[in-house]
RNA sequence: GCCGCUGUGGCGGAAUAGGCAGACGCAAGGGACUUAAAAUCCCUCGAGUGUAUAACUCGUAUCGGUUCAAGUCCGAUCAGCGGCACCA
């Protein structure tokens, strides 16, 4: 045959699929479906690194398989486009953001195209055509009407080299995400998201999908459930404080109380003049307000904090008068702000109470509080208590959650560390917020008929020095009339967030150019929910809570008719550079798959990034292990060089065949791909060593092989007159024909092999101990000896323990 | 500090549910072919002792345990990675 020439057939199979729209997905009632996902790329400039293949091939396996098995399979691609990094681009190059975003685009999708990846070209979706983000902006619009999007000012972090506002999520170890820059607390008026209204569902709908266990718990972690009580402590000033607490039972061993420097009762005091030392105090608050909460957590190694003098607290269980202090450890934005603290079992509160010399209460038995606090005391016993001593710490709680309850002291409640999401950026390239300010009326959301609101021309996409938008430089945009009363009335010049667009859009490749809705029914009833979604473990807690959140929303306005959008979630590990590191522009490591592609074929680049290693885990890319690859491929491409007639497997091949069918159709479910390649490089050895392959034989393996390798495979099909590779049927196998007539298995005395036997392949356990004891070599073994037991597993060994 | 994960040859990694550790591939060494090189094909390839194609011993981060049998289960320790982190 002639040589391997993966240039010209990869090249040719592209155009074949390209122009027949090969894997487009149609509606088809007689046929089961399968929704394949994977997460959307940002079109950045730099193109695709080595990194995206991956889980795209993954899936793209996933996909041909599941088409080769009878489903009819949606498989989409699009483009998160909205964001930073274009931004930045075009305000340095004073290109415009949409034309940087057309070009990276374009790049993008003729790089996965140069892959072979069977994506249904005809339904991308961009988040930045206003097509698309009409609905993102209507979608915004019934959160509005729901009463789950308000404004409000707020501290937020501001990233001070973005100049741009960041959720709670965005912001890493007290820095950008993006930029590492510094972040600092600012107080603005932002658009927020009630995601908060919706944490417990996000907890308990979990259990519904099938994610990866390290997924599951890290959303439900996010979320940060407590339950606890609100128990008031009355003070010498009047208004009682409330606090937040998850041990009401250690309540007897309160002996101060904190609140948080931005407390509200703060100013309240020293403005009816409560407070003694009100200079101390507003040194203190202006120090902590300087700090952002990073720092605040930084300096938890040594605890600060400020007597508030003329005013006590009373303990309501035993009616001490106990000290106030205020101390950046506490955070306004967890609880109430107040704490009571309990020095003799929260290691926060001793310090604190060592530092300042405050009396710790041993109220839980079993610790020594001379040296640490006693926290971990679930199991103990109450002491120094009152009417809870003696009981344990479970009984305690319960005891006294009655007791608060019946003296009206508080009430049971349930926490989240789960904060609103901050849903305004005041930059230009983002969904532009469909609402006005109307002096009248208020926050109006614009009508749905002005859908979509475009973006507005503008020479300057540089955000303002004073935390402002661009937009809100431009008086065309902003001037408009209020849609209820018809005065005047301003736009809202902030944008959405990237999060915005990529909150639903596997919605929308279910019914990508539907001008009415956002997705017809019948198209929602057939694909959704998604069966299957890969991303990266990063968009664990921000992509992927922010979009079953919108989900979740959109299924209570019977929008949608799931609960959960995704079926199942599954992670793949990063690819790192050839030098251990993150690939980087900076670091000039980074692996272009596009030289790959030119000098190995997409074929062997596919293969490789299936053979790295296990899918989960993060793997170091290494060149030189391409060659494995490519070598299979050309073994593969060989075997019509010992090609004979047969319609049957051979005798000598049938159980490899049947075996090595078994474990890729099992391993592709399991994210298995790379023992599955091992398995099919397994065989073609085989058939190499028994020197000939039948047409039935190359047929089946070519099209398991298919999925992983389409454009060789789909060649050879072509030129052996096999017919079209991708149409077939995924073969299958007899588990009975999985194993050979005869096995070896091992005999060992006491646990050490000795020797090893051939045995038909379904003795039993009791035939097996009769074979072996009859073998020549373990008579002569056995001499003198004993047997205390014996031991047989089927298939496996004979274990003889002798004395 | 808390939660989760990982630790296996020179390297990437295999090893259903406790049952022959090192599949598959890379690199390396030797050989064949070749004027030569590349490519290809064949052989060797965990460590040690050794009569060296026999036989034996050790070996899956470390120490201990359970078991006829442990990379796998249990306990402790060490190292690394990821996430969260003053969340009351």
């Amino acid at each position: 045959m002639s040589k391997y020439n993966f240039a010209a057939i990869e090249k040719k199979w592209q155009d074949y699929w390209l122009k027949n729209n090969t894997f487009s997905a149609k509606i088809d009632k007689s046929k089961p479906k399968f929704y394949a996902l994977v997460e959307f790329p940002y079109p950045s400039a730099q193109g695709l690194h080595a990194g995206h293949p991956r889980p795209y091939t993954a899936l793209d396996i996933v996909s041909r398989k599941k088409r080769m098995e009878g489903y009819n399979v949606l498989f989409p691609i699009g483009w998160d486009a909205f964001g930073l990094p274009t931004e930045n681009y075009a305000i340095k190059n004073k290109i415009h953001p949409a034309k940087v975003t057309a070009e990276n685009i374009k790049r993008f999708r003729e790089q996965c195209m140069s892959l072979g990846l069977s994506f249904d070209w005809q339904r991308e979706v961009d988040t930045t055509n206003p097509d698309y983000f009409k609905w993102t902006q209507w979608i915004f619009l019934q959160l509005f009407k729901a009463g789950l999007a308000y404004k409000k000012q707020a501290a937020v972090n501001w990233c001070t080299s973005c100049k741009v506002v960041l959720a709670n999520e965005e912001v890493v170890a007290g820095n950008c995400e993006r930029c590492h820059g510094e972040v600092v607390r600012k107080v603005k008026s932002q658009w927020m998201l009630k995601i908060t209204e919706y944490a417990d569902r996000l907890i308990q709908d979990i259990d519904e999908v099938d994610y990866l266990d390290r997924i599951k718990s890290s959303q439900i972690n996010w979320i940060g459930k407590s339950q606890g009580a609100q128990v008031s402590f009355k003070t010498t000033a009047g208004a009682p404080l409330e606090v937040y607490t998850t041990r009401p039972d250690t309540l007897f061993g309160a002996t101060y109380m904190v609140i948080s420097p931005e407390h509200p009762f703060i100013e309240k005091w020293v403005a009816d003049k409560t407070l003694k030392n009100v200079d101390e105090i507003n040194d203190y608050k202006e120090k902590a307000a300087k700090k952002s909460d990073f720092e605040r957590s930084e300096m938890a190694k040594d605890k600060t904090g400020v007597l508030l003098d003329g005013v006590k607290a009373i303990n309501p269980v035993n009616q001490e008068e106990i000290p106030i202090f205020i101390s950046d450890y506490v955070l306004m934005s967890y609880g109430t702000g107040a704490i009571m603290a309990v020095p003799g079992h929260d290691s926060r509160d001793y310090e604190f109470a060592k530092k300042f010399n405050l009396p710790i209460v041993e109220v839980v038995k079993g610790g020594n509080i001379e040296v640490e606090a006693f926290t971990d005391c679930e199991k103990g016993v109450m002491s120094n208590s009152g009417f809870l001593n003696g009981l344990s710490v479970e009984d305690a709680k319960v005891k006294i959650t009655e007791y608060i309850k019946e003296n009206k002291l508080g009430e049971e409640k349930t926490n989240f560390k789960l904060r609103d999401w901050v849903f305004s950026r005041q930059r230009y390239w983002g969904e532009p917020i469909p609402v006005v300010y109307c002096a009248q009326c208020g926050w109006v959301a614009l009508p749905e008929s002005e859908l979509p609101l475009k973006l507005p021309e503008v020479d300057n996409y540089l955000p303002t020095d004073n935390g402002e938008s661009p937009l809100s430089a431009l008086e065309s945009f902003i001037n408009t009339t209020c849609p209820t009363c018809g005065g005047f009335a301003k736009r809202e010049t902030d944008t959405m967030p990237q999060w915005a667009g990529s909150s639903w859009y596997y919605l929308r490749y279910c019914d990508p150019n539907n001008d009415n809705e956002l997705i017809s029914r019948e198209a929602l009833e057939y694909w959704m929910p998604v069966d299957w979604y890969n991303g990266g473990m990063e968009h664990t807690t921000l992509h992927l809570l922010y979009s079953r959140f919108w989900h979740k929303f959109l299924y209570d306005i019977k929008v949608v008719n799931t609960k959960e959008p995704y079926k199942r979630r599954t992670s793949h590990g990063m690819i790192l550079a050839e030098d251990g590191q993150k690939m980087s522009k900076s670091l000039g490591n980074v692996v272009n798959p596009n030289d790959i592609v030119d000098e190995y074929g997409a074929d062997s680049m596919r293969l490789y990034e299936m053979f790295i290693g296990d899918f989960e885990k993060t793997a170091t890319w290494n060149t030189n292990s391409i060659k494995g690859c490519k070598r299979f491929l050309e073994r593969v491409w060989a075997l019509t060089d010992i090609l004979e007639a047969g319609d049957s497997y051979s005798s000598e091949l049938e159980t490899a065949f049947h075996r090595t069918i078994k474990k890729v159709t099992s391993d592709i479910e399991q994210l298995k791909f790379n023992t599955a390649i091992a398995a099919m490089m397994s065989l073609i050895n085989d058939i190499y060593s028994n020197g000939k392959v039948n047409r039935k034989e190359l047929f089946d393996f070519l099209t398991i092989l298919n999925p992983f390798a389409p454009h060789i495979t789909e060649e050879m099909f072509e030129q052996l007159g096999f017919g079209e590779a991708r149409k077939q049927k995924w073969p299958t196998y007899d588990d009975a024909l999985c194993v050979d007539a005869l096995v070896e298995i091992a005999v060992q005395f006491s646990g050490k092999i000795k020797l090893r036997i051939n045995v038909p392949a379904n003795a039993t356990r009791e035939e097996l101990i009769e074979i072996a004891k009859s073998d020549n070599g373990v008579k002569k073994l056995l001499e003198g000896k004993k047997i205390i037991k014996e031991i047989a597993v089927p298939g496996k060994l004979v274990n003889l323990v002798v004395g």
